[in-house]
DNA sequence: ATAATAAACGAACACCATTCGTTAGAGCGG
DNA sequence: CCGCTCTAACGAATGGTGTTCGTTTATTAT
């Protein structure tokens, strides 16, 4: 089939098949994303530059979703629905996750989020000189149980006996539902120690 | 070459080369192994089950050399050099932190030392239906901070102007400096954040 | 001595991402 | 309206991946 009439592709219509191949569950890759969009792999490069630029924009499809406007108000109010929408968002599409993560981010909506964040933090009382590192800490906590998200139901299996593990492992929710319990208490922790620190700043003054 | 007098191959030389090919930076894979242990891909797999395993002997590979003996003492110090060795475990290699995150743990060391962590959290008093979330949170912490290791230097790059984002960012740390002193910080927050909770849960007995 | 096992090889398979040359419709300038 | 260029598809080919299978031969066990 030479050009046809209409176009059958654009990068928009390559990012909703790419987002949605992902999240069926299926392996990503561009033949397959090819596949399910009735086309050829080459003609894909037509419109996108190749497999990254693809996961790129599987990247911006979803940040879109979840992240369009910032949070605002009391600094760990911002903090907790910042990482509770960038855990939404890794519980919604966990398959894309190994694909997305460990790669620089560019995409201004995920930038902006973080930078709300920032400024939270730092109007909150927390010295300039640690915001970054707090930051850094959240997002590796949201990272973390992101991963977490997208291993197999179950992380540890004992071959051999153990002490405790194996059976508090017996009796432990398993999947979800566990990483979401996790996920909170953690949350519940950090936050717990942030203002602790914060009222620790605030005396010293 | 047919059945050599002496076995070119073994379970323990793959891992060996595998460990070093990994560290060397290449990427990895069954066939550049073969290259490199002077042999033919599919000799390897008369040793070994396939690449997943070969994988999972890195990992035992890695946690023999950083988990040999299990910490013992106050409950807070076992779950501190617990995630230190993890720690320096990812830190020396990260180029393997994309090969074993998100599988399953079945090396009897790497469980053993899951298991030390439970049993020295119980011992402490937190109540069992929550060791395991504990386990699970520092878990995350750890393989968070592990892929903020292996992740590029910049892992922010804001393209457009930001209120905060970008001017901590020119002044910060960067790379394993800056990542090192944030799993410090972020391990001292998340202890001082369980022990203010193992005096409440004391408290209330 | 004979049989079974072990450990190598090479060939083949089914993928994968990507590149290149080809084809033909679309839109424009003359 | 002819002809040129651009566009967007295709098919074929490339060099990679992990894996399977059959073959060969040395070692070991009976």
């Amino acid at each position: 089939m030479p050009r046809p009439k209409v176009p059958l592709l654009s990068a928009d219509r390559i990012a909703d098949a790419a987002l949605e191949l992902v999240d069926s569950g299926q392996p990503f890759g561009v033949n397959a994303l090819a596949r399910t969009l009735g086309v050829t792999p080459s003609s894909l490069y037509n419109h996108v530059r190749g497999r990254d630029e693809i996961i790129e924009l599987i990247r911006g499809r979803i940040a879109a979703q979840y992240l369009p406007e910032l949070p605002e108000g009391a600094w760990d109010e911002v903090v907790a629905s910042t990482l509770r929408a960038q855990r939404r968002m890794y519980a919604e599409h966990p398959n894309a996750i190994p694909l997305i993560v460990g790669k620089t981010i560019t995409d201004p909506l995920v930038i902006a989020s973080y930078d709300n964040l920032a400024t939270g933090l730092l109007d909150a009382g927390f010295p300039e000189d640690e915001v970054l590192t707090v930051v850094a800490i959240l997002d590796s906590f949201a990272l973390g149980f992101g991963l977490d998200l997208a291993s197999p139901d179950d992380i540890w299996q004992p071959q051999g006996p153990t002490e405790t593990l194996g059976r508090l492992l017996a009796g432990a929710e398993r999947g979800a539902a566990r990483s979401d319990r996790a996920f909170e208490e953690g949350l519940e922790l950090l936050l717990d120690s942030l203002r602790l620190r914060l009222s620790r700043l605030r005396e010293a003054d």
